[in-house]
DNA sequence: TTGTACGCGTTATCAT
DNA sequence: ATGATAACGCGTACAA
């Protein structure tokens, strides 16, 4: 591998004259320049990322930080939808990206911060971990500047990104509402999540605007899993037949309701409307199609980076991106059955 | 950020003393190796991986260049599955996973080897690229140990990993072949995937054993994309009203061609036999649940990286690694229609 | 316009 | 058992 120190050799120049023509600075002759460019094309030449990393002490790398990143999570390729998003955008600006995945086990050995200043982020994207997760803790303690994928937590150097989860559900209650129904419950995730509370506020806040009251026993827990999801509805639906519509915190557990409502022998949509939420890949091809909330999940990723390298350029400005969601009316959706 | 200088400051002995300490030699004695540690502990120290890297001239970096890493279309499911076996396997070793995604455009301006350089990275898996990439080209001159993924290319520190699409493709053949269907037709995907030419090896083999002769005219392009298969299966079904099984080489194609039969008023599977491949996570989800070879792309993914550092690590050894596949019976395929 | 000298944080060599 | 010193490749203040 050539150096700068090879390049000065050759070009009989010294290291310096080579370093400031090769990143364009002003005060070195076009003649000389030429030269050196000439030999650094000869030779193959590529600067050496960690010495210019050690030298100007930063890396332009961010940390993506998932916790649990595993086959499991193929199903909804939310994880994945989003790292494209941050992907493309850290590229865009000039920004590598190097994966870091955790798990409980590996937490216990490594604090956040270690693992981060092993590896000379400058930054750190956070994605899939929980409410009482420790590394949220770390991160408030850390210095080094992240953005946190769907956790709102704010503080001088940590922003987040997330959609806008209360009106989502809104949204979807307020279709089901348009549609006739009064009876709906609700599939939430669990309690760690940011999001459920989110999802759960709005499914509340729009039954109570229309003057419905919230029922504490119709909210159900299904883990954002999708068998969780169909044991919880199977016993639920079961018990409660005068529901004739349910909203779900997730598209996987949408598919987990389709399913106990199919061994209860319920039809969806006539006798049962379902709305989901996140529109992954998997609710388009589901039979019904799924009726959902779609969220942006590259645009997530997207602004996650784009915030991260701008708290990263300047301390001040924006801390936290909130993105719009949208109704995807599909085919689990129908008037209530009079 | 504390350095081995601070602590050598604080505990009073040398920066010789303190690296070796800390990094398990033998030659220091208990006492100041205890002092040493502790002080670390109490200065918050994690080393700097970039000045360690520089030094040594190994940066346990390993780089996973995706082609057109984006949002669109089922290979990025796969992308996904194998790249979560890459993280772990890699994790596992105590190499760290740099993203570099490229695309048609951003190799006009960079080279392989330059990526590579740039990067530091020691050695790179690669994935989805096309045979005609000219990046395949640059590996094969490159001296950065590289293991690719589904593309069978062999040198001396280039190797690859991928399954056996032979024998998988004969697979699906011979299971439509056992229920009885002799006029099979074949939706392949497109000339530059290495896998193309594979299957429809495996396609024409097991046809060849049977002793029925191969149609050219049978076997179809769908460029690995539903909406290319869904056309093209449409306009050829209602041409050969004689077929009455279809194996394809991916899943994604396999649902175009459900989408193509179901348009024509061709029941699957009673008209229509359907084997896939891949076994995406979406093919369990169709309607019918699809047919399909199923690929192990987590194991994938664990035995690249496993692959290369063992490259790393020692020049000769295995180059390349060949999974086996599985038929996986669902729901698209059925006794021919007498 | 160009070169000298130093420092980034770490490991390795050679003394002591 | 420990320390001084040189390297790794690069950027930059300062001098010329």
């Amino acid at each position: 591998m050539a150096t700068i120190k090879d390049i000065a050799k050759e070009a009989g120049v010294s290291v310096t004259t080579v370093s400031r023509a090769l990143n364009g600075y002003s005060d070195v002759s076009e003649k000389t320049r030429k030269r050196i460019e000439e030999t650094a094309e000869r030779l193959n030449y590529s600067p050496n990322s960690l010495a210019r990393s050690l030298v100007m002490n930063k890396s332009r790398t961010i940390g993506l930080l998932v916790s649990e990143l595993n086959r499991s999570g193929a199903k909804d390729m939310f994880t994945f939808e989003v790292m494209c998003g941050i992907n493309d955008s850290a590229s865009d600006i000039g920004y590598d990206l190097i994966l870091i995945s955790t798990n409980p086990d590996k937490q216990q050995q490594k604090s956040y911060s270690q693992l981060c200043r092993e590896r000379q982020v400058e930054g750190v994207i956070m994605q899939g971990i929980k409410l009482d997760d420790p590394y949220i803790q770390d991160v408030l303690n850390s210095s080094i500047p992240c953005v946190l994928v769907d956790v709102e937590v704010e503080a001088d150097n940590v922003g987040y990104v997330t959609t806008d989860n209360v009106f989502g559900a809104q949204m979807a209650v307020k279709h089901l509402l348009n549609l006739g129904h009064t009876r709906i419950a609700m599939m939430n995730g669990h309690d760690q999540a940011h999001v459920s509370m989110k999802r759960r506020k709005g499914y509340e806040r729009e039954l109570n605007d229309a003057g419905i009251n919230v029922k504490d026993e119709y909210v159900l827990n299904g883990e954002f899993l999708e068998p969780a999801a169909e044991t919880e509805a199977y016993t639920f639906l079961q018990q409660h037949p005068e529901v004739t519509a349910m909203f779900c915190a997730s598209d996987l557990m949408a598919l987990g309701v389709m399913r106990a409502a199919a061994r209860l022998n319920l039809r969806v949509p006539e006798d049962l409307s379902i709305v989901g939420f996140d529109n992954i890949v998997l609710s388009e091809y589901a039979s019904p199609p799924l009726t959902t909330i779609s969220q942006d999940k590259y645009q997530m990723g997207y602004e996650a980076a784009k915030l991260l390298t701008s708290m990263l350029a300047k301390s001040d400005g924006a801390r936290k991106a909130v993105l719009d969601n949208q109704l995807i009316v599909r085919e689990t959706t129908a008037p209530a059955p009079s």
